[in-house]
DNA sequence: ACGGCGTTCTTAACAGTGTCAAGATTATGC
DNA sequence: GCATAATCTTGACACTGTTAAGAACGCCGT
């Protein structure tokens, strides 16, 4: 039985088999090989093979589309940051430059995933909850041990400082430079937090 | 004299008298009362009275007209926080707070300043310039005395740091209660900040 | 086995968009 | 005062998101 004929996109008759993940996938081809402004709902489809209208049976509209794709992102920054987040031999600071190189390989992706409501529905149940996974491992070795991730300056303060720095690099608002100064600027905060670690405790 | 009818929007013949600052304001407009998603060529064409193609007298396309508004939002900031920055007695905290102020009043005004290089030209002059200049007002706060701005990491980790948490905060990635941490978020960079200051010195 | 039914997909259409070409209208410089 | 350049309008093209109507298909109960 390795040789399944139902679980890729093999099927093409009528029904595709599997449209959904598909479209899904056609979604972060285009968006890395086209940018975010050629990513289309009918492009999409067209990549997938099908017709205009065929994603309507799957998604309400291109806003929970590109929500499903904005949700793989988070998923595959997970995927790339819980190794280091769960060996104690990294500091923050590599966290940091993991989150960045991800950012600067797949921009449009990362655009998407942290971009304004009106290409995703930022308060869709998968998204927020594949968001907040990301960010609870950056919480693990930014915040302080006992507190509640969500309520803890520390780590709020260290992915704003991560993020921040990847969109105005992205963006070209500060020189493209300070990619070789960037474990130096990530070590800014660590007196900060150290600080306010030790307040913190009991 | 009081009713000069060349100066504002009143000239309104064939010809408009001033449609190029026109379209900026009725975009600036638009902006505010409709987000983002509600600005399109033709709509801020409609607002300024004129016709659909008008705009390409003055504008080369959307993207030109959008980084005009783009700069006058630099603009707008800088004359913000300027009076702060040459104030001794205010603290870098001050300014950052300053700052996501005005990103609150101005959420879309803001999110495309800091957008992606799809709906205005990042390398338009007048806009670069415009947000070196408001850049600079922090830097004069947050970075070593003798150094260039731009190559100094303390000012850079400054910006980015406000900036992350502003996009953070709008997209709903971090909870809004922490509306209220501001300050207590900034303040973690300032021992990193001073420290590298101290190194920095002759 | 087969017939209905709900899902999936297609074609066609609508309103809206950015942009360009041609032409009408007006201001301006000689 | 008139030619010329700048400004604005109308009309069109290709594209977008979205919906309606219907065709093709898989599945489930009999």
């Amino acid at each position: 039985m390795p040789g399944s004929t139902k679980s890729k996109t093999q099927a093409r008759g009528y029904h595709h088999g599997d449209l959904r993940t598909a479209l899904v996938e056609a979604g972060l081809a285009l968006l890395e090989r086209e940018g975010a402004a050629g990513v289309s709902l009918r492009a999409v489809a067209r990549q997938a093979g099908v017709s205009q209208a065929a994603p309507y049976a799957h998604f309400a509209g291109k806003r929970e589309l590109m929500s499903a794709v904005a949700t793989v992102g988070f998923s595959r920054l997970r995927d790339l940051i819980a190794p280091l987040a769960s060996d104690p031999a990294r500091s923050v600071g590599d966290l940091g430059v993991a989150y960045i190189e991800f950012a600067k390989a797949n921009p449009g992706l990362y655009t998407l995933m942290f971009g304004s409501g009106d290409y995703i529905d930022s308060r869709d149940v998968q998204l927020s909850h594949a968001s907040r996974q990301a960010f609870e491992l950056l919480a693990m070795k930014a915040g302080r041990k006992g507190s509640n991730a969500v309520d803890d300056p520390g780590p709020i303060a260290a992915w704003s400082l991560v993020h921040g720095l990847v969109m105005l690099l992205m963006n070209e608002k500060i020189p493209p430079e300070m990619n070789e100064r960037l474990p130096e600027i990530l070590r800014l905060l660590e007196p900060g937090i150290a600080e306010h670690t030790r307040e913190g405790e009991v």
